[in-house]
DNA sequence: CAGACTTCCGGAAACGTTACCGGTAACATT
DNA sequence: AATGTTACCGGTAACGTTTCCGGAAGTCTG
């Protein structure tokens, strides 16, 4: 059933057929109704196919994402599906590994299935405006921001929380909690990652309370996974004593991580060690003591990188940065410490 | 930069350049030589698109998934995707409202994008082989058996475990620690989900342990979430007192909503209340107490389930049903009672 | 050496759309 | 009455591949 069947079945030719399909004006209400009714007589659908190769352009948008198993990324992906989904195009979802170069990935897609524009999802360690050269469609990395990477900002789009300032405010409750020994699990402090700019927003926030930053308080995971985050608590919990009443995680899962090792060690929490972390996942508000943590507008921010990318895909307007305030979820995790 | 162009840049023909692009044997290795060198240089890519359109099919295998954000899920979107891209075709998700039809869902997806198979992830409901008739590709249902149902087993392909079975081995686990009072978190007992087959394993493993069953035990909550499970379950507690000394509940998130609502309704898992699921996602190893619970083989089940369909696809076999053994997750929320 | 069979290759017709161009008819304007 | 304008419509060339068909040259067979 291909547009030719329709146009001899409602007696017009196939650019009228065309036209009916794409709501053109230019169309009799007269052969508009008729067409329509053949249409939906034959349940015909137009194929997509011919339809891309003729436009030189597909309908699809790309989606390349790092590490799909933190549940907070599900959360995200579901609103972006949902926002390409409702605009009429099509998701087309790649995942790499951790250490995969995702340029590469998307330039690879895109070249292949002619994508339209690419969302970044999680960790992009690796922009410079060099390697960007190879990428020739609209992108924008949601929840990162490389606020501190070495790009031009005016090269690419982004939504996220503002990561540094963030981690900032959580540890700073921490602080306005009474506590001052307070470890930081990170998954690494220098890789250029979501991981470096919280870092910095701990450092900071120590440094503007005055209190001394000591590098032994630092417990890097070198992954962003639970179980990343639970042998490298375990670890250190192995090699010294607590030494610190407060713990920042830079996110949920790594907090559900570090909790269990915690517990294992015999240490309690909030009574030994108050745990703040950032993200906002549905699960850690499950667990005991419930997380505190800053909650990320997942929803709004698959919402707002699709929206902008396809500002950007339909000529609308260029690239822009979007920053999303979080949330604070206090759960019971944190100890005043009086 | 088109084939045209290759072919004009290599000196042959468009032909001759679509034969080495398809590793086509009757091109001598001169001319393949030369064409790919060419393609090298100019880091040329086939138009997907306008390789579609003339095989009329496309490279597009769907996945319709209902409800993505059950981790349990993301675990196995993961390993379809990676299995779909290592033989070189394209994934589409596409996930559906928990009330939503997905054959249509389906149906319709394959018409536009021509898709050469799909894969159903989670629930499916009103499977009736009447309703199959819109779709007119493979199919697999995967993590959903249909094993009750009243569809015909020739007409599609199946991944998952045996529902029934394996919550019969999970309640039993139950009996066997002593407990006879045992309470069931269902989403429905009756709407042909995968929530009634776990339900009816449950019953059987009951009557056959003779064990007097009570309606009162069986706790619905509605819907698959975390959330749901944790509303029940409050609303449980709050009508009556605890009158089971064990809950077995059909996933994993389900029981740890309904063990935040033990915990704030003051009983303690697994002292007062012993909690057994099925699923085995992996935050739940990391909450206090560790779950119980049977794990899926969740990457054997993604992969399985694309490999059945690239074989419907390619002709290489008909339809199959793989049903998967799960692994006894042995957790502490589980208390013998003697 | 004639015929048959290989091996390699190019031309051209598809695949199902859209977009452009041009044409007709009806109506309004001078 | 001639011309312009508008509304509608059809023919056809693209889009970038693959596939089929047939041809040329070389090799083998008897």
């Amino acid at each position: 059933m291909t547009i030719k069947d329709i146009a001899r079945l409602s007696g017009v030719s196939v650019s009228t057929v065309s036209r009916v399909l794409n709501n053109r004006p230019d169309v009799s209400e007269e052969s508009r109704r008729r067409v329509r009714s053949v249409i939906e007589n034959e349940s015909y659908i137009p194929n997509n196919t011919a339809r891309d190769l003729v436009k030189t352009k597909s309908d699809a948008i790309g989606l390349v994402v790092r590490g799909i198993s933190n549940p907070f990324y599900t959360d995200v992906i579901t609103a972006i599906e949902k926002e390409i989904e409702n605009a009429g195009y099509t998701m087309v979802m790649r995942q790499i590994a951790s250490d995969a170069d995702e340029i590469q990935c998307g330039a690879e897609m895109e070249r292949e299935k002619r994508l339209l524009g690419i969302v970044f999802l999680g960790g992009c360690q690796d922009y410079t405006s060099e390697r960007l050269k190879v990428l020739n469609v609209p992108f924008v990395c949601c929840s990162y921001s490389n606020k501190y990477g070495n790009l031009d900002s005016e090269q690419y789009s982004s939504v996220s929380i503002d990561d540094q300032d963030e981690a900032y405010r959580a540890v700073d409750i921490l602080i306005k909690s009474g506590h001052k020994r307070i470890a930081a699990l990170v998954s690494a402090t220098d890789d250029g990652s979501i991981s470096q700019l919280r870092y910095q927003g701990y450092i900071k926030a120590l440094k503007d309370n005055g209190i001394a930053q000591e590098q032994s308080l630092v417990i890097e995971t070198g992954g962003f996974s639970i179980t990343d985050a639970y042998r490298a608590m375990e670890r250190r919990l192995d090699d010294d004593n607590t030494d610190f009443t407060a713990l920042f995680t830079i996110a949920d899962v790594m907090a559900m991580g570090a909790m269990r090792a915690l517990r294992e060690k015999g240490k309690r929490v909030p009574e030994d060690c108050s745990v703040m972390a950032i993200d906002g996942i549905a699960v850690s508000e499950y667990i005991h003591p419930m997380l505190s943590t800053l909650c990320q507008p997942v929803e709004e921010m698959g919402q707002k990188s699709v929206d902008i990318l396809l500002d950007m895909i339909e000529g609308r307007s260029g690239n822009r940065h979007e920053v999303l305030p979080t949330c604070f979820r206090k759960g019971a995790s944190i100890c005043e410490l009086n």
